[in-house]
DNA sequence: CCACTGACGAGTG
DNA sequence: GCACTCGCCAGTG
């Protein structure tokens, strides 16, 4: 069995999904943060791996997950989806500064249980 | 099997 | 704020 993981057949990619799926409009969240729900508590880079195998089209809002320090990694690792997540985030109110970042003070995401 | 590379994070200086 | 180190893990050669 790998690890202690608690696998109930889902891989962990689909919890990482999952929970990105639960990042309102207008919030951002981090990589850390996500892996946390997902059961996977300083997995932070594989949430990152998870993001990256994510195709164009897809309903995972992965525009809405940023670093730590609130920048977008994307941006900062010169990939040009970083122009799309900028986009997307300032769309969605959502201000993102010179320096590729967004306050998690004020828009990150605030978690609470479901009701 | 080993080395290296990342959409990362916490700690240190 | 910046530079580095170390821990984590999947994928690649």
């Amino acid at each position: 069995m790998p690890r202690s993981r608690p696998s109930n057949g889902e891989s962990a990619y689909d919890r990482i999904y999952a929970i990105v799926r639960r990042v309102p409009r207008g919030r951002v969240t981090t990589y850390g943060e996500v892996a946390r729900l997902a059961g996977l508590p300083g997995r932070a880079r594989q949430v990152g791996y998870a993001l990256a195998a994510l195709r164009d089209g897809s309903s995972v809002p992965w525009h809405r997950v940023v670093n730590a320090q609130g920048r977008l990694s994307l941006a900062r690792a010169g990939s040009p989806s970083g122009i799309t997540q900028r986009l997307r985030l300032v769309r969605e109110g959502v201000p993102v500064d010179g320096g590729d970042r967004v306050s998690l003070a004020r828009f990150g995401w605030k978690v609470r249980a479901r009701t």
